[in-house]
RNA sequence: GCGGAUGUGGUGGAAUUGGUAGACACGCUAGCCUUAGGAGCUAGUGCCUCCGGGCGUGAAGGUUCAAGUCCUUUCAUCCGUACCA
C-alpha cells in the first residue's frame, strides 16, 4: 500500500495547477462571479507568518468551494510595498527599497505557492510599481480636482526617530506604531483628503453592510457622530478691560456697486446707531494697494466703537490695513459676494483657498469676532476670496434667518446685512441646560484665547497657553483627569439668562472637536462640575427629577451608603446601589425596581405599579461615584415600599428606617392612586438623579427643567427641540451635527512612498500634474534618509524638484511630501479586477462585473483601511467610475493565531511557528491548512497546538488510507450500501450548509464523522460503485481544505479531470432520512427513555408506546398524565 | 467611564428554529498489536452516586410542558476607546 507522502503529491499538484493555469479567469457573463480576496500582504523580510496561512486558507477554501460549484471566481494578490521597512532598510545600506522590495515578493510568492492557494497570478499588482502608482496618482488628482484634497498648515503628530508625520491611527497610546518611540506635535503644511465631506453618507451605509459587529461599531465611534447645537455668546463689551471694540467694514468688491453702495450702508448704519468712517474713493484711476491702505487709513478715524466702512479693498488691503493699525479688532464686518449653498454651511471649497493662500493665520486670530454680509448678486468674478477664506479659517457660518435684509438697487435682490456684534460659537448636544451654563471654557489654541485675556490676566493666560501647548497630548491623557484653567478677564452674556458668564481657557476642551468652546454647565456634567468646584465658580440647576418642590435631602455620608447603611432616608445595598428613597417635608419616594416603560413591568414590578396607581416614575442610574436608584416619588400621608432585585424592604411611612435592612418580604401598604396628587405626569420619560459621594447633588440625563424661564416644567428632551428653535428664533444658535472623524492626513515625508503628483508655480500655486505626465516616477537618490527639517530625500533632488508649471510652463517646484500607503490601498481591490490596463486605472465595465468583493478576508485595519476604502468607492462612484458604493459586501475578519503559551507570537520570545517549518516536518501544507481552519470558528483568536496539528495529520491520513484499501480491496460486498449512502448524504448536506456559514471548524469535524463512519462500514467490505461513490465525494468535500490529496485521491479513483473542475456533490433529502426515526421520551422535561420507531409511526402510537416503557412508567407511576407534548419526530414530553 | 465581544469537561470547541448538552479533536486511562515510530487498532473518559438515580453550560431570579438558547439582575475575562461637551 502507497504511504501518504504530502510531500511528494503537493509540488506535483502545484504543478499540474500552475501549467494549466486553472485559476486565470477572465469576464463572463454568463457565469455566476464570485470575488474573494484577503488583504494584500506586506512582503517582509521575515516571510509569511501563521498569521498568513490562516488568512490564505480561509481566503482559498472559500475560493475553491465557490470554483467547485461551476462559479467564475476571481482571487487575485498583491504586496502592499511601500512602507518603511523598506525604507528604514535601505537608509540603513544603501540598498534601493525597490531591490529589496522584489526579493521579499519572491520569497513571498514561493511561499504562498507552496500553500497551494489557488491564486490567479495573471493579475500580481505591485504598490510600487510605477504602472500601479501612476493611478494612484491619477486618483489624487482627480480628488484634487473635486476639491477633496488639499492643503493645510496643521499641527500634527511627528516622529523624532522616523521623522516623519503620523496619522492619528498611526499614533498608539502616545507611540509611534512602528518604531515605539514617543511623538510630538509639530506644525507643518500638509496634505488631506476631505473625508469628512462623506462623514454622513459612511455612516449611514454602515447598518446594511455584511460586516462583523465589532468593525462596524469602531467605524461608527469613529466618526462620532453627534447631534446639537451651536449657540452664540456675546461678548460684554462693557467689561473688557483691554481694547476695545472698533467695528471696520471693509468690502471686498470693486466697481459700479462701491458709489452708491458705501454711502448707502453708511446711512443705514447710521441709522441703527452705529458710528461709521467710510473714506472716500481715491483720486487716482488706479490706486496701488499700499494706496489704498493708506488712504482707508488716513481717512479713518479708528477708535472705540466705530465701525469703519472700507471700499475697492483687495484681499491683500484688507489685510495690510488689519495690519497696520495694529490693534485687536472686535468686530469686522466682512461684504462678500454671492455663495454657494455649501459655504453657508460652512463647507470649504478649495479653489476659494488658492488665492488667500499665503495670509498668515496669527493675523487672522486678531479678529475678535466677525459677520458676513452677502449679495447673492454679483457676479461670480467679483468673488473676493480671500474673505471666503478668512470665513473658513474662523469657522464662519451664516444666519440668514436673523440678517437684516437691506436693499441696494432697487433692481438687484436684497443685501444682508448680519448683526455685528462680537460673539464665541460654543457647541454643545445638551442646549437644554443652557440656562445653566454658568461659565465658558475655551480651549488654549481657540483662535480668540490669547486676545480676550484682560491686560490683568494676559500673563497668567499667556503662560497657560503655552504650557498647555507644549504638553504633549500623552501628558494630558496621564494626567489624571486634574483640571486645570485660567480666567481670560472677559466675560460674555448667555443668551437664555442674560447672565454675565466669565470666560475661561481649560485644556480640557479640545481644539478639534466642535468649535473649540464649550457653554460649561456644571450642575449638570460631571467634567464642568470638577472644574467649577476646583474654581469656585457658580453652578446653577437647571434641570429638576422633582418637580412638586424643595427637591430632596440627600445622603450625607457616602462611605455609609458603602457599608450598606441608611443615610437619611436612602437606603443602600452593599455595593452603593439604591432601595428606597424617604421624606423630604410632604415628599416621599418609593423605590423600586420598576421600569418606566409599561412594557417592563412584568411580574411583581406590573403588580405594584397598578396597585400603587403610579402616574409618573423616577429612574435613577449610576454614574461614576453615583448610585443607583429606581424610584417613584408619591406625595402625601402613606408607607412606602422598596423592591431591589435581590430583596424586599418595607418601610414605614414615618420613616422608622431600620439601620440594617433585613433579607424577605415585609409587610406592604400601598398608597391608593386617589391619594396621589401633584404633576408625576410624563409617563415614558425616564429621570435620573446622580448623587456624589461628597455629598453635592448632581443631577443629569432626562428630568424637567428649572430655574429656565419660560422653559420651566419642559421635559429635557422637549426642551432640547424647543430651546433650539427659540435661539434660531433669536439669531443666536442653530441646531447643528458635529462628527469626531477628521480630515485623512496624507501627507508622508518619505522616500519610499507615491511621490503626490502635485507642482507647486509660484503664479498659479498648487497645479495638479495632467494626467500625460503621470506618473511622476521616483527618482534615484544616493541618501534615504529624510532631513529631518521636515522635507522627504525627495527635497535633495534638485533635478526632479525643478520643473515648470504645467499651467504657465514658468518655473516651478514639485511637491516633495509622498502619499500614505493607505492611499495605495484604498483602490485595489479595482485595480485587480483590470489590472494590466494601461488606458485607465480600471475599466468601469470590468470592474462592475468583479467588483464589489464578494468576501473579503482580514484581522486588522478595522477602522483606517476599511473606512478609506469606502471612502474612495463612494467618490468613485459619484464619479461614476463604479455603480455601486460600498466596495466589500462580506468581511471575515479573523482571529490571530497565538502561540503555544496563550501569548501573542514574538520574534524576541522565541515562540514563533512559521508554517513553512510545519509544511516541511511532513505534515504538509494540506494538514496546515486543515488545521487552522479546525482550531475553531475564524473570528476567534486561538493558540497553536502543536499536537492539534498532528491529530488533524492523523486525519488525513486516515482518508488516505481507507481509498488505498478500497482501491486493493475486492469490491464484492453490497450490505452495507444504503447505510454508506445515507451518511454521504447526509455529510454532503452539512459540509455544504457548514460552508455556507462560513463555519469551517464544524465543516471539518463532519468529515472525520463521515471517515469514522466509512471506517466502521467498511469492516464487512466494499462494493464497487457505492464505495467509489463516497469516497470520491470524501475527496470532493475535502477540496476546500486539503486540496492537494483531494486531487491525488480522485486521480487513484478514476477521476479523469481536476476536482475543481466537477460540480460539487448535492444530496439528496430523502435518502438522508433513516428507517426509523429515535423519539426522545421526558417525564416533566427530563429525559427517561429514548424509542426507535419506523419513520411512518403516527402520533398516538408514538405517545402510547412512550407511556408503555418501563422507565417512563416508573416515574409516572399511578399519576395521571396531565398533558403530553409530542414534537414530531423529536420528543414526546409527558407531563404529571 | 463608555462601547463591543466572550463565559459550556482537564484543553480547543459542538449544539443552525427553545426540544437527547458536551459532536469533532486534543489530552488522559486500560487493553491489543508490535520490537520502540511523534505509529496503528479497540474500549473508556462532565461531576457526584447508596448504581435507583441526582447534579450540571460564570452567578441569582423569571417565562415555558421543555432554556446553553428567551427575559431581568449580576459577576468575571478579553478587546477597542479615552476629558468628543
Amino acid at each position: 500500500m502507497k504511504r501518504y507522502n504530502p510531500s511528494e503529491i503537493e509540488p506535483k499538484w502545484q504543478q499540474t495547477w500552475e501549467d494549466q493555469k486553472v485559476n486565470e479567469v477572465v469576464v463572463d457573463d454568463t457565469k455566476e462571479k464570485v470575488y474573494v480576496s484577503g488583504m494584500f500582504p506586506y512582503p517582509s523580510g521575515a516571510g509569511m507568518h501563521t498569521g498568513h496561512a490562516f488568512s490564505y486558507a480561509i481566503v482559498d477554501a472559500i475560493a475553491r468551494f465557490h470554483r467547485q460549484h461551476g462559479r467564475n471566481v476571481l482571487n487575485p494578490m498583491g504586496w502592499d510595498t511601500f512602507g518603511l521597512p523598506a525604507e528604514n532598510y535601505a537608509i540603513k545600506t544603501g540598498t534601493a527599497p525597490a531591490v529589496v522590495t522584489a526579493q521579499n515578493i519572491a520569497n513571498f510568492k514561493k511561499q504562498f505557492k507552496r500553500m497551494g492557494v489557488s491564486i490567479d497570478w495573471s493579475r500580481e499588482i505591485n504598490t510600487s510599481d510605477p504602472e500601479y502608482y501612476r493611478w494612484t496618482q491619477w486618483i489624487f488628482t482627480k480628488l484634487f480636482e473635486r476639491g477633496l484634497a488639499y492643503q493645510k498648515e496643521s499641527l500634527q503628530w511627528w516622529c523624532p526617530v522616523d521623522k516623519t508625520v503620523l496619522a492619528n491611527e498611526q499614533v498608539e497610546g502616545g507611540h509611534c506604531w512602528r518604531c515605539g518611540s514617543i511623538v510630538e506635535k509639530k506644525s507643518m503644511k500638509q496634505w488631506f483628503f476631505r473625508i469628512t465631506n462623506y462623514a454622513e453618507q459612511l455612516l449611514e451605509e454602515i447598518p446594511a453592510l455584511d460586516w462583523p459587529q465589532k468593525i462596524k461599531t469602531a467605524q461608527t465611534n469613529w466618526i462620532g457622530k453627534s447631534q446639537g447645537a451651536e449657540i452664540e455668546f456675546a461678548l460684554d463689551t462693557t467689561t473688557k478691560s483691554g481694547a476695545a471694540p472698533n467695528y471696520l467694514l471693509l468690502h471686498g468688491f470693486t466697481g459700479r456697486a462701491d458709489k452708491n453702495f458705501i454711502p448707502w450702508l453708511k446711512e443705514r448704519l447710521e441709522a441703527k446707531g452705529y458710528t461709521v468712517q467710510a473714506p472716500q474713493l481715491p483720486n487716482t484711476d488706479s490706486p496701488t494697494e499700499d494706496d489704498q491702505v493708506g488712504y482707508v487709513i488716513d481717512s479713518c478715524t479708528i477708535d472705540e466703537n466705530t465701525v469703519i466702512v472700507g471700499h475697492s479693498l483687495g484681499g491683500s488691503v484688507a489685510m495690510k490695513v488689519l495690519e497696520k493699525i495694529n490693534r485687536p479688532i472686535a468686530g469686522l464686518v466682512l461684504v462678500a459676494p454671492a455663495v454657494e449653498p455649501a459655504f453657508r454651511t460652512g463647507e470649504p471649497r478649495a479653489f476659494w483657498d488658492t488665492f488667500a493662500f499665503d495670509y498668515d493665520y496669527d493675523k487672522i486670530t486678531k479678529l475678535a469676532a466677525y459677520r458676513i454680509i452677502l449679495s447673492d448678486t454679483l457676479e461670480a468674478e467679483k468673488r473676493q476670496p480671500y474673505l471666503l477664506y478668512l470665513a473658513e479659517k474662523i469657522d464662519a457660518t451664516f444666519r440668514e434667518s436673523t440678517a437684516n435684509r437691506v436693499h441696494f438697487c432697487a433692481d438687484e435682490e436684497p443685501f444682508i446685512l448680519a448683526n455685528i456684534s462680537p460673539s464665541i460659537t460654543v457647541f454643545s448636544t445638551r442646549p437644554d441646560t443652557l440656562f445653566g451654563a454658568t461659565f465658558i471654557v475655551l480651549a488654549p489654541e481657540h483662535h480668540l484665547a490669547k486676545q480676550l485675556a484682560t491686560d490683568d490676566m494676559r500673563d497668567s493666560v499667556q503662560s497657560y497657553i503655552a504650557t498647555a501647548v507644549k504638553k504633549s497630548e500623552i501628558e494630558r491623557m496621564n494626567d489624571t483627569k486634574e483640571k486645570t484653567g485660567v480666567f481670560t478677564g472677559s466675560y460674555a452674556i448667555n443668551p437664555a439668562s442674560g447672565e454675565k458668564v466669565p470666560i475661561w481657557i481649560a485644556d480640557y476642551v479640545l481644539n478639534g472637536y466642535g468649535t473649540g468652546a464649550i457653554m460649561a454647565v456644571p450642575a449638570h456634567d460631571e467634567r464642568d462640575y470638577a472644574f467649577a468646584a476646583k474654581y469656585n465658580l457658580p453652578i446653577t440647576e437647571v434641570v429638576s427629577y422633582f418637580t412638586l418642590n424643595e427637591g430632596i435631602n440627600a445622603p450625607q455620608e457616602g462611605k455609609e451608603i458603602r457599608e450598606r447603611k441608611v443615610v437619611d432616608g436612602i437606603i443602600m445595598n452593599q455595593r452603593g446601589e439604591y432601595l428606597l428613597m424617604s421624606e423630604t417635608g410632604n415628599t416621599h419616594f418609593v423605590g423600586g425596581g420598576v421600569e418606566a416603560d409599561e412594557d417592563e413591568m412584568t411580574g411583581l414590578k406590573r403588580e405594584i405599579a397598578e396597585e400603587v396607581g403610579l402616574t409618573g416614575i423616577l429612574s435613577m442610574k449610576p454614574v461614576g461615584s453615583a448610585i443607583t436608584a429606581h424610584a417613584y416619588r408619591i406625595p402625601g400621608d402613606y408607607n412606602v415600599i422598596a423592591k431591589g432585585h435581590f430583596y424586599e424592604v418595607v418601610v414605614d411611612a414615618d420613616i422608622q428606617v431600620p439601620s440594617e435592612i433585613e433579607e424577605g418580604r415585609h409587610t406592604v401598604e400601598w398608597v391608593k392612586k386617589e391619594d396621589v396628587a401633584g404633576r408625576l405626569t410624563w409617563p415614558g420619560h425616564q429621570f435620573a438623579w446622580q448623587q456624589y459621594l461628597d455629598g453635592t447633588q448632581l443631577y443629569s440625563g432626562e428630568g424637567v427643567l428649572v430655574n429656565s424661564g419660560a422653559f420651566d416644567g419642559m421635559s429635557t428632551s422637549d426642551a432640547r427641540e424647543e430651546i433650539v428653535e427659540w435661539l434660531e428664533q433669536e439669531g443666536t444658535g442653530r441646531s447643528k451635527t458635529t462628527y469626531k472623524m477628521r480630515d485623512w492626513l496624507i501627507s508622508r515625508q518619505r522616500y519610499w512612498g507615491a511621490p503626490i503628483p502635485i507642482i507647486h508655480c509660484p503664479d498659479h500655486g498648487a497645479v495638479a500634474v495632467p494626467e500625460e505626465q503621470l506618473p511622476v516616477v521616483l527618482p534615484e537618490v544616493a541618501d534615504y534618509a529624510p532631513k529631518g527639517d521636515g522635507k522627504s530625500a525627495l527635497a535633495g533632488v534638485a533635478e526632479w524638484v525643478n520643473t515648470t508649471c504645467p499651467t504657465c510652463g514658468g518655473p516651478a517646484l514639485r511637491e516633495t511630501d509622498t502619499m500614505d500607503g493607505y492611499a495605495c490601498s484604498s483602490w485595489y481591490l479595482l485595480r485587480y479586477a483590470d489590472p494590466r490596463n494601461n488606458e485607465k486605472a480600471w475599466d468601469p465595465e470590468t470592474a462592475n462585473y468583479w467588483n464589489p468583493v464578494d468576501y473579503y478576508i482580514g484581522a486588522d485595519h478595522a477602522v483606517a483601511h476599511l473606512l478609506y476604502v469606502r471612502f474612495w468607492t463612494h467618490v468613485f462612484n459619484e464619479m461614476g467610475l463604479l455603480n455601486f458604493k460600498e466596495p466589500v459586501k462580506k468581511m471575515i475578519y479573523h482571529g490571530y493565531i497565538n502561540a503555544e503559551d496563550g501569548t501573542k507570537m514574538s520574534k524576541s520570545k522565541g515562540n514563533v511557528i512559521d508554517p513553512l517549518d510545519i509544511i516541511d516536518q511532513g505534515y504538509g501544507a494540506d494538514a496546515m491548512r486543515t488545521y487552522v481552519l479546525f482550531m475553531g470558528p475564524v473570528e476567534l483568536d486561538a493558540a497553536w497546538d502543536s499536537r492539534g496539528i498532528a491529530g488533524v495529520y492523523r486525519f488525513l491520513n486516515r482518508v488516505w488510507v481507507l481509498a488505498q484499501e478500497y482501491i486493493e480491496s475486492d469490491k464484492s460486498v453490497t450490505k452495507n450500501d444504503d447505510a454508506v449512502r445515507r451518511v454521504m448524504h447526509k455529510t454532503i448536506r452539512k459540509v455544504t450548509e457548514d460552508f455556507h456559514r462560513l463555519s469551517f471548524n464544524t465543516a471539518i469535524s463532519a468529515l472525520m464523522e463521515y471517515t469514522n463512519e466509512l471506517y466502521k462500514l467498511k469492516v464487512d467490505g466494499f462494493s464497487k460503485d457505492v464505495w467509489h461513490d463516497a469516497l470520491e465525494v470524501l475527496a470532493q468535500l475535502i477540496a476546500p481544505f486539503a486540496p492537494h490529496l483531494s486531487e491525488e485521491l480522485n486521480q487513484e479513483l478514476g477521476g479523469e479531470q481536476l476536482i475543481q473542475n466537477m460540480l460539487w456533490p448535492v444530496w439528496d433529502d430523502a435518502l438522508i432520512v433513516d428507517e426509523t426515526m429515535t423519539i426522545i421520551v421526558q417525564v416533566n422535561g427530563k429525559l427517561r427513555a429514548k424509542l426507535d420507531v419506523a419513520k411512518d409511526t403516527d402520533e398516538d402510537a408514538i405517545k402510547s408506546q412512550a407511556l408503555a416503557e418501563e422507565n417512563v412508567q416508573a416515574f409516572v407511576g399511578d399519576k395521571k398524565p396531565a398533558k403530553v407534548i409530542y414534537v414530531p419526530g423529536r420528543l414526546v414530553n409527558i407531563v404529571v
